[in-house]
DNA sequence: CTGTATCCAGTACGATACTG
DNA sequence: CAGTATCGTACTGGATACAG
């Protein structure tokens, strides 16, 4: 079944010539929590800290913390802090992260395909 | 610039309901070098071993054995080896890891535009 | 050519306690 | 509420040597 002979798919001109540099995007959304993360971000909109903490099974504030400072500093979250007292912030996903939402749609989709074929 | 009012994007459903779980996803394509491998694999078709080993910048022989070895358990990547001598060994992308074109290409294009809007 | 075996370093991850 | 600090562990990634 399945041998691939000489071409399953067209062009694909996208990754023809370009050496499209797979580490870098591994770098940016390969932590164990930020798939997660910037997926909650993205589709259900701004989330303050504990609210995250609460959707997250097995998360700690430590790695969540983490997690959300690399996000950050890769421009894939803002952060807002509000000067009261009790302290409040509000993460939400920038423009850039909403620009993944076809990348995650169609991982998504890869995966439902994938369970439903078991 | 850019405040996200009430909805960017339409339904989405595929995120509404469910958990999604992308800590698993995260499992399968985590690795350092398995991007890179799949995207290969997908785009370019089959290779050898060392044809893999000379493509991919910096890969040791350990880990691009253990990559491997990890995606052929997960159903992505197929090896065939055939009895000869010296040794030959094919690696193809599997119907499962070519499903995942789609989202190859998304990340693709997400990371072009990002380096564009620099 | 295509691996496996060992050993080693760096870091990712995590539990816990403490703070403004 | 939303963190920081500290410490310990597990795991990933890598250099080298060796093998079928």
């Amino acid at each position: 079944m399945n041998r691939l002979k000489s071409s399953q798919k067209p062009p694909s001109a996208a990754f023809e010539s370009e050496p499209c540099p797979m580490p870098d995007i591994a770098k940016l959304i390969g932590g164990k929590w930020k798939l997660i993360i910037l997926q909650i971000l993205i589709f259900k909109g701004m989330k303050r800290f504990n609210e995250l903490r609460r959707m997250i099974d097995g998360v700690t504030q430590t790695m969540l913390t983490k997690q959300l400072r690399a996000l950050e500093a890769d421009g894939l979250v803002k952060r807002k802090i509000y000067p009261e007292v009790p302290p409040r912030v509000e993460y939400t996903a920038t423009k850039r992260a909403h620009d993944l939402q076809d990348m995650f749609m169609a991982m998504h989709d890869w995966w439902v395909a994938g369970q439903e074929e078991k």
